[in-house]
DNA sequence: TTTCATGCAAATTCTTTGCAAGTTA
DNA sequence: TAACTTGCAAAGAATTTGCATGAAA
């Protein structure tokens, strides 16, 4: 473990939430200002590697969220007004899986749930 | 409706599948080699604005797919080994909407479920 | 004849890579 | 020393934009 590795670590483990490479890269930054971005993105993709970390994307954005690895049944709810990003854990992404795994042979290996729209403190029902 | 809205159309409607941008770019340019990708670019966004087509990214890829609108209860099966993408329709999606709208006041707009894994064709158990 | 859409090329954004130098085992 | 990691800068992929021209209402 390198110390470049640690600090993104770190990062990724205090912020319970989603974070760009660019929002890792700036956390990083404050701890350690002489480490590259370039490490940063080595960093995410080896921890990905690993099973230990999770990239995604929410919805149609083009940039990549990092987190925490965590499991399927979990899934995220992204606020279009205020671009909240909140982690849902529940029942509802079991049964997908169950139904795919029965007699469909799709072997799963990742399932990914976003659900769009707008949250509680933003609703009810702002102009489109 | 100019003649290169009307030609991304009628790609995207014929093939009733997932292209990129670059693949409409290219099936377009077969039938009209004058028309820019820029102007593939501004028709896609321009239909997803109007809601008649739909982007999405599948799993953590950072390409765009584009694909006629549909309703959200329907969701991507994308095999990694093949990369072919299967689309379901089912009764999956629906429990998780109304989960979410009856009592937890989160106004849904749009829910995407991607499923990543090893299809029947490629399966059943590839090295990782 | 005014508004809108296009082609082209350059600019942006996000991410990856080559390479020389520095670290670590 | 041998194998890895890093910083830096440049390259790359995907997408967007500015602008002058051209088509359409």
């Amino acid at each position: 473990m390198t110390d470049a590795r640690l600090r993104v670590w770190s990062v990724l483990a205090d912020a319970q939430d989603h974070l760009t490479a660019e929002d890792v890269a700036a956390a990083v930054g404050e701890l350690d200002s002489s480490i590259n971005k370039a490490s940063v993105y080595r960093s995410l993709s080896l921890f990905e590697e690993m099973g230990a970390v999770r990239q995604s994307r929410l919805g149609p954005e083009r940039v990549a969220y990092w987190e925490l690895g965590h499991p399927d049944e979990h899934f995220h709810l992204v606020c279009r007004v205020c671009g909240s990003v909140d982690h849902h854990r529940g029942s509802l992404v079991g049964p997908v899986l169950e139904h795919l795994q029965n007699g469909h042979g799709f072997t799963v290996e990742r399932v990914e749930l976003t659900v769009t729209g707008v949250c509680t403190a933003c609703g009810p029902a702002p102009p489109s």
